[in-house]
Formats: structure tokens, C-alpha cells, sequence
RNA sequence: GCGAUCGUAGCUCAGUUGGUUAGAGCGCCGGUUUGUGGUACCGGAGGUCGGGGGUUCGAGACCCCUCGAUCGCCCCA
């Protein structure tokens, strides 16, 4: 390799490039949620990454960051704003209207893709991130709650990360959730002075956040708050006993979380974080970044992409993060290494290398390099068998590791 | 967008209050030894010390800018 004259270009911020462990782990991951969505019967859609900036804008909500200061928008050659997606649920809302998937209804889908938002990278975030979605469309029930819920359990539990509990709250419907807002604007306002500055500008945009604040001057106004559950009407206070009461039929542990809300306008009902247990390995891992799996019903977003009102549930959950907490996951451990001793033996080797993988086993070939030491870097590759083939051919094998697969190939060899 | 720490070989890191040709381990390549074997020893390649300015007789070390990484805030998965 010559010296060029440029320099190499650098990745973009914020993006990974995944390799080794870490990529087994992200395969870990998204391949038992593939599994767990089938036994639930969610059905596999692939969205577009990018898609015209007012899906998102209308969807999310104009004030919020996500969309006032996070998104990579752009104008195409002709001259449309598109956005990057920086989440799933708005998109596969657009895709339900425009393809007519109502006539599917109650649908339940299930993705996993890339998604985008323009912040600053730190542990468990970046600006090209990875998500697993699933979404229940059209169900308006309660039940419905309670299976996307079991289903995000059982994807948390096969892999096999403890210790994370799922927090739970409602936000009422459209007018429970208004009047809550206007009376925390009533409680907070009146000491807006000793809150911090983080929520006095919140006070406006979204005075629900304040309530998880993790500042001490909001904290201590926090437990005084109102509640949601004065709020709530006679019937979205029977909804959440029904999800509750669901939840523990499917045997989901679960949290009463009164200060959980979501950022996103679209949100009515059922509101949820599966959240590492303080003071756990899971949390320690993740930092600062704790939630690892959100989401919640939007009965509203429908409406505000210009459709009939559908009720929906849906969540995502970040597939760095959930890989982070599953542990190591070696690569696929090697079964046979074609040794080639002396390179007059290399057509053979390839012959068996290729009856090798066809009969299934994992086997790679070691040809390169001093002869003399070809063996050497075979054996630190922790192979279960060596296979030696010299100029005459395979003559012999070393190490225990015959299985039947490895057997087979050897007796049917040509 | 705000704050803090950091940026030396492919990787993990040394580098003393600024002072001759910038080092180690691992990895890689080659050799000797061994010879059904992950041994030991020897040698080699590989760095304009993230980039750009500045201070100085002299900068990997000090100052400024910039890019990037990491960890918080914010936001969120």
C-alpha cells in the first residue's frame, strides 16, 4: 500500500462501525426478538429509512427536540424535504393509511432497522442508532397493551438480562391528560422561580417533564405534584386496571411509576420504560442512558398524519443498549482447519474445505504464511480438529473434536 | 446546545521539571530451535506523537483553534 496524498476520510459522528463480539451481541439481539415476535404473531414489515419531513413533524409534534433539533432533514433533487427516520412508529403509522393496511386491522408488526437523530454521542447513544419495534394497530382493548407488553418481557427475558423492571403509568385520555397538564402548570408555576432553568422553559413546552427531572431543586416539588389518577376519567381509570390486572394474569412484573411521561405528543393511556433496577449490573452498564425498552399507546397519532382515529400501541427498544447487557457472545466456535503442509496440497484442501461446509461444518483453511508455522496459528484459533493435507493429500487427523457431521464428511470423501 | 476528561505503532499503553536517531508488550512478517505440534530465542516491517497555528535555541510534552473519543447535562431507545 502506497502513502496517498489524502487522507483517509473519517466515520461520521456517531455512527459505529460493529465488529467482532459486539456484532454477535447486536445478532443476539435482534435474532431473539425475531424469534419472540413470531410466537406472538407479529408480522415482519421493512420500512423506508427516510420519508417526507411532515410524517415526522406532524407525528412527533413540532416543539418537541426530536424534531425541532435532532432531525437529518434534507431537500431531495426535486425538491421535497425528506427526513432520515429517527423512529419507526411514525412511518408505519404513514404506511397503515397509505397502503391500506386498516383492512388488516387489528395488525401487529414488527420491525428492526437504523434510525437517526442528530445529538451528542455518549455511552448507549448515537446519531445512526438500531432499534427493534413492535406495534399493535387498530386494537383499541386493553388486551392489547397487555400482549405487546408480554412480548417485550419475554424478548428481555430470552436474553437473558435481569434485573430490569418494567415502570408503568398512565397518561389518561386526550382530556384526563389535559386537565393533569393544566393542573401541574398551575402547581409548578406557582414556584417557578426555584426550579431550575431546564424546567422553567419546560413549564411551557412540556410541563409533564418536570416530573422525572432529575435536578434536586425540581425534585423536592415533584412529590407534591398532582397525580394523574385524580384526573382520570371513569374509563380510562377501568383501562388501566385492565392492563394491570392483564399484566399480572401474563404473569409480567410490573412497577406503578406515577412521574413516567413520554416525550412525544402523540401519547394517550398506557405510558412505559423497562428501566435496569438501581444499583444493578444492567444500570451500572448503561450509564446514564437507563431505558432500554419504551413506548405506549397513541390513539392520537392517526388523526394528526390526516387518517380516520385508530387506536394504537406500540414500543422500540435500543438495540445497542439491550446488546450491552447480554454478555459476551462468541463467534461461532470452529470445528475443523484444513491444514495445507506443503502447497502442492492446496487443490485438495479446497475440495475437502468445500465438502466440509457443505455437510455443515464450520471449517476455515489455513494455507498462508511459513509453512513451518502454519500449524502454530491453526492451533490458536482453538479448532476441534486440524485436518492435514500434504502434497499426496488429506492423510490424518489431529485434536478429539469429531462429531458426526465432520465423521460423515470423512467417510463420504471422494 | 452546555460542561468535564482524553487523543503516542494494527491493539493496550510508557515517555520523569520541554533537551540528541520516540519505547515496551501483544499482534504481523521472517529466521533458528522444537518436531503430532498453541515452545523458546533472534531479527524485521510499522509512528510526520489526531490535524492546524503559536511560544521557544529546542515541543509528544506549554498556549490557542479545530476534529474525534469518552463521561455527564439536555433529550431519548
Amino acid at each position: 500500500m502506497s502513502k496517498t496524498s489524502f487522507k483517509t476520510p473519517q466515520a461520521i459522528r456517531g455512527t459505529q462501525d460493529i465488529f467482532g463480539p459486539e456484532a454477535e451481541a447486536f445478532a443476539f439481539v435482534v435474532e431473539t426478538f425475531e424469534r419472540v415476535r413470531k410466537l406472538y404473531r407479529f408480522r415482519r414489515v421493512e420500512m423506508p429509512v427516510f420519508e417526507k419531513t411532515e410524517v415526522f413533524s406532524r407525528a412527533i409534534g413540532e416543539t418537541t427536540d426530536v424534531v425541532s433539533k435532532e432531525m437529518y432533514s434534507f431537500e431531495d433533487r426535486g425538491g421535497d424535504s425528506l427526513t432520515l427516520r429517527p423512529e419507526f412508529t411514525a412511518g408505519i403509522a404513514r404506511a397503515f393509511l397509505t397502503n391500506g393496511w386498516q383492512q388488516h386491522a387489528p395488525l401487529k408488526v414488527a420491525t428492526h432497522g437504523p434510525l437517526f437523530r442528530y445529538e451528542r454521542p455518549q455511552k448507549g447513544r448515537y446519531r445512526q442508532f438500531h432499534q427493534i419495534d413492535a406495534e399493535i394497530i387498530g386494537a383499541a382493548e386493553p388486551q392489547a397493551d397487555v400482549e405487546l407488553l408480554a412480548m417485550a418481557d419475554q424478548v428481555i427475558r430470552e436474553l437473558g438480562i435481569e434485573d430490569v423492571t418494567l415502570h408503568l403509568n398512565t397518561l389518561g385520555d386526550g382530556d384526563s391528560r389535559e386537565a393533569w397538564r393544566a393542573a401541574l402548570i398551575d402547581c409548578f408555576g406557582a414556584v417557578k422561580g426555584e426550579l431550575s432553568e431546564d424546567s422553567q422553559e419546560r413549564l411551557e413546552k412540556n410541563p409533564l417533564r418536570i416530573l422525572d427531572s432529575k435536578d434536586p431543586r425540581d425534585r423536592k416539588f415533584v412529590g407534591d405534584a398532582p397525580k394523574i389518577d385524580a384526573f382520570l376519567s371513569d374509563d380510562a381509570r377501568a383501562f388501566f386496571d385492565a392492563v394491570t390486572s392483564g399484566l399480572d394474569a401474563a404473569g409480567v412484573k410490573w412497577t406503578r411509576a406515577e412521574s413516567l411521561v413520554r416525550g412525544l405528543d402523540y401519547y394517550r393511556h398506557t405510558a412505559f420504560e423497562f428501566i435496569p433496577d438501581e444499583g444493578s449490573a444492567a444500570a451500572g452498564a448503561l450509564g446514564s442512558q437507563s431505558t432500554i425498552l419504551g413506548g405506549g399507546r397513541y390513539d392520537g397519532l392517526m388523526e394528526s398524519l390526516g387518517g380516520a382515529p385508530t387506536p394504537a400501541v406500540g414500543w422500540a427498544a435500543g438495540i445497542e443498549r439491550l446488546a450491552m447487557l447480554v454478555g459476551e457472545k462468541g463467534e461461532p466456535a470452529i470445528e475443523a482447519i484444513v491444514l495445507v503442509e506443503h502447497d502442492d496440497g492446496l487443490v485438495a484442501a479446497n475440495a475437502l474445505l468445500s465438502e466440509l461446509r457443505a455437510g455443515g461444518v464450520v471449517a476455515d483453511i489455513m494455507a498462508t504464511g511459513s509453512p513451518k508455522k502454519r500449524y502454530d496459528k491453526a492451533v490458536k484459533q482453538n479448532p476441534k480438529a486440524i485436518l492435514r493435507v500434504n502434497e499426496t493429500g488429506y492423510y490424518g487427523m489431529s485434536g478429539e473434536g469429531e462429531n458426526e457431521r465432520l465423521a460423515a464428511v470423512l467417510a463420504n470423501r471422494k
